[in-house]
Order: C-alpha cells, then structure tokens, then sequence
RNA sequence: GGGGAGGUGGCGCAAUUGGUUAGCGCUCCGGACUGUCGAUCCGGUGGUCGCGGGUUCGAAUCCCGUCCUCCCCG
C-alpha cells in the first residue's frame, strides 16, 4: 500500500502529521526517508551488531517492523569502518531494504562508563574487546554513520548517568549541545536524516534549554535522551514531557531506549513518535514472554506440561506452532531455536502494540484504549518503581 | 576368597592431624533486565554426613560392627 522506496513518495525528511487526538497529545505521522516511510508512532527493533538478535530480515519484515537501529561504537570496532565501505553500507551488508537509524554512540558514554574518559571534543574509548584506544567525537560518530548509510543518524551525545548533580549536568549539557551543533555541519550520506538529542537528566530547566537550542539549530527529528538509565519512573516520564514540550511540532520526536509499554504509551500521549528499545529481544533470551497482560517466565516450572501456545489467540509463527512446554525445553535446554521462537513472538507483541496504538488514534479511541493498557499494566496507578542502581 | 578405595542435599564434590547454625558447582524454584560489553546478574528451596554402636566436653572426621559401590589379585 505505501510506497516502498524514495522514487514512490516523498523525500527524506517530510514528516507528515496525519491525525491529531483530540484528548492528548497523540498522533500518527509518517516519516519519510531514502528507504521509504515510517507510520508512526512507531518501535524500532535494535539491531546493535548488523542483525536483530535471533531474527532475519525477513522476520522482521514479515512482522511489519518498518525500521530498526544500528550502532555506531559496535560496529566501528566490529567489523570496522573498512569492510563497511567495502559492503555497500549498512543496508546491503546485513540485507535489509528499509529504513536504519543509528545510534551515535552516546548511549555507551553511559554504558561503557568505566572504559571511557569525556573530553572537550568528544570520548576517548577503550574498545571493550580488546582495549585499544580509540575516539569518537562529532565528526568521527558522523563520519561513521555516513558511512554506515543510515537513514536517521542521531548527534553524538553524552547520555548521563542518574542520579547526577546539577552542575556536572549543566555542563554536560552544554557539551552535548556544542557537539549536536558540530555533528549538524558534518557531511552526510544521501538523504540521511540526522536527529539532535535533548539531555538534561532530570532537570526541568536544563531540559527546556536543551530542547529549545536544539530546536534554533534546525534539525530532521529530535529524541529525548538520557531516560530509562535506573532513574524511578515518574522521574523518568517527567523528564520526556520535559523535552517534548520545548520540541517543534512538526518534527518527529523520539525517545530513545525506552521500550515499557505503558511507558510508550504515556509518551505518546505526550506526543511522542518513535522508540527503540532491547527488552523485547533480551528478555526473550532470558526466558520470557510479552503478553497482552504483562510478562510471564516461559522458562518457570509450572509450564512444564502446558500445552498452550505461549499467548493464546496470537498469530505469530511461535504461537501457530508450538506449546510453551516445547518453548520452555527448548529455553531450558539452552536451543538457540527456544531464543529464536520467544523473539519471533516478543517482537511481534511489540510490532502489534505499535499498530493497534495507531489504529486506537485513527479511529478517535486512543484515549480509552491508553485507559484500558493502564488499567492492565498498572492496575495499582502510576507507581513510581525504583530501580536499583 | 584376599587386598585397596570410597559412601556427605537430585548429580558431582569440599570440610585445615575432632571444634562455632556442614560449604561449593550444577540442577531445580523465583526475581531482575529500558539508545544491548548476546548467551548476564541477584536471590531461594533442599542434607539428622550409608546404617548401628562406641570413645570424647564435642564426631562428617577416631574405633568396632554391618550394608552397599568401584578397582586390583586369585
């Protein structure tokens, strides 16, 4: 039905605004790049290493997933830049025709604290492979996902740990906006989008200062960083309406790793179009299952016996075929096929999720379904769950 | 028949020349995981130390008997 490629439709960039919910601040867009348009509100399966862990391509494509995340640290170090060239870019080399957006590498700023050290011009990494000593900055994270080919690449950011005290994230934010500002001259791979991150940690004023100057700077779509980092989860909501409020309208707005579904769906209502998320994946390899009710351990005991498909009532391939006793052996055995059938099923709860969210702000009932999501995943209201850190 | 080694939670083992509520790994059970250092982390259940006597303030540790397993020799 939509057009798959830039020649069918519009070019990079235009993000079209659909439909408006009435009640908050919701609503579907379509976002278009060099490998085609993104409905949105929209999740984006990760894809750290060139590969969603345990899914093909054409999984993915089957499932509908319409745009997925690569990352700039991992793959500059494996397989390096050099062999990336040589492939013809991220698309040609994993074999996925549709839309990547790249991570920058900030994430693992917070992620690899204790193998990296923040300068003025960027981060000076320890390779938590094998040690060697490498930098990454504006231009160089640029310079990377240009050559990557991404469709959306984010600003080199620094994502900040929580709790952080107000003056190291002053400055960090300061930081953060000096680089966005650089990676915004950088030259890009064609058609790429590039997207400025709002940091700020769980600072209002920050927040705002950093939303607004990234928004004088003009960029393709903003995302709201820095959430989802062991911070409670009223803190963390706060901090995305926060970003959002200061963010331009007519521009997608993504928050970047948060993948709760009540989460997702409070920031929607918040007017967020885009999120990307592990959890899906890693929690299928932990042995657990989404359903529409919340998460269940597959692997526990008392499915020992149970001849159900993982969900009842749900289409995906894993539930068509197999009982939750074939997939907790498979899981408790440690069969790569037990890891790969609860993330064809996990990702497609997600995938499912997404669109029935669009189809709720199509058809003028997002408001009572967002009501219905939280009665079930929060039947206790919004409690604030302190992580530990 | 003779000699040797050994019996400790479901499995595999540990316990310093007898000394506090007998430890560990795996299994099992449960929890965590939010721009991924894939296959991790954190908890928990479970043992009257083969059995019966004895020595001793005190025994998984020493002694006697007994049952069982493994190895070697006839």
């Amino acid at each position: 039905m939509q057009p798959r490629t830039a020649e069918e439709g519009l070019a990079p960039g235009v993000f079209e605004i659909l439909k408006e919910d009435r009640h908050t601040g919701a609503r579907l867009g379509r976002l278009w790049t060099a490998h085609g348009a993104v409905e949105t509100p929209v999740f984006m399966p990760v894809g750290t290493q060139a590969t969603v862990k345990a899914l093909e391509p054409r999984d993915l494509e089957e499932m509908g997933a319409s745009v997925i995340l690569g990352n700039t640290y991992h793959l500059l170090l494996r397989p390096g830049m050099e062999v990336m060239a040589a492939c013809g870019g991220l698309h040609r080399f994993m074999g996925w025709s549709r839309p990547i957006l790249t991570d920058s590498g900030g994430f693992q700023v917070f992620s690899l604290n204790n193998l990296r050290k923040i300068r003025a011009h960027g981060v000076e990494f320890r390779s938590h492979i094998d040690g060697a000593k490498f930098f990454l900055g504006p231009p160089e994270a640029m310079a990377v996902q240009r050559t990557l080919g991404s469709d959306i690449a984010m600003c080199f950011d620094e994502c900040m740990p929580y709790p952080c005290d107000a003056q190291y994230a002053c400055q960090s934010v300061d930081k953060t906006l000096s680089w966005a500002a650089l990676c915004l001259q950088q030259e890009r791979s064609p058609g790429q989008l590039v997207f400025g991150i709002v940091q700020g940690g769980e600072f209002v004023a920050l927040r705002e200062r950093c939303a607004r100057e990234l928004a004088a700077m003009g960029f393709d779509g903003y995302a709201v960083g820095g959430v989802s980092v062991g911070e409670p989860e009223d803190v963390m909501l706060k901090g995305v309406e926060d970003g959002v409020r200061c963010l331009p309208r007519e521009r997608p707005r993504y928050v970047m790793g948060l993948g709760d579904m009540f989460q997702m769906c409070e920031s929607v209502s918040l007017g967020v179009d885009m999120f990307d998320c592990v959890i899906p994946t890693r929690v299928a390899r932990h042995g657990t299952a989404y359903t529409r009710t919340g998460t269940y351990p597959v692997k526990g005991g008392s499915y020992k016996m149970d001849q159900r498909p993982v969900e009842e009532g749900c289409t995906c391939y894993c539930c068509s075929h197999f009982s939750r006793a074939y997939v907790r052996h498979l899981i408790n055995v440690g069969e790569i096929l037990g890891v790969r059938l609860l993330t064809i099923h996990n990702m497609h709860r997600y995938l499912g999720f997404m669109r029935e969210m669009r189809e709720a702000i199509a058809n003028d009932c997002f408001r009572e379904w967002r009501q219905s999501l939280a009665a079930v995943l929060r039947p206790d209201g919004l409690k604030s769950r302190a992580k530990s850190v």
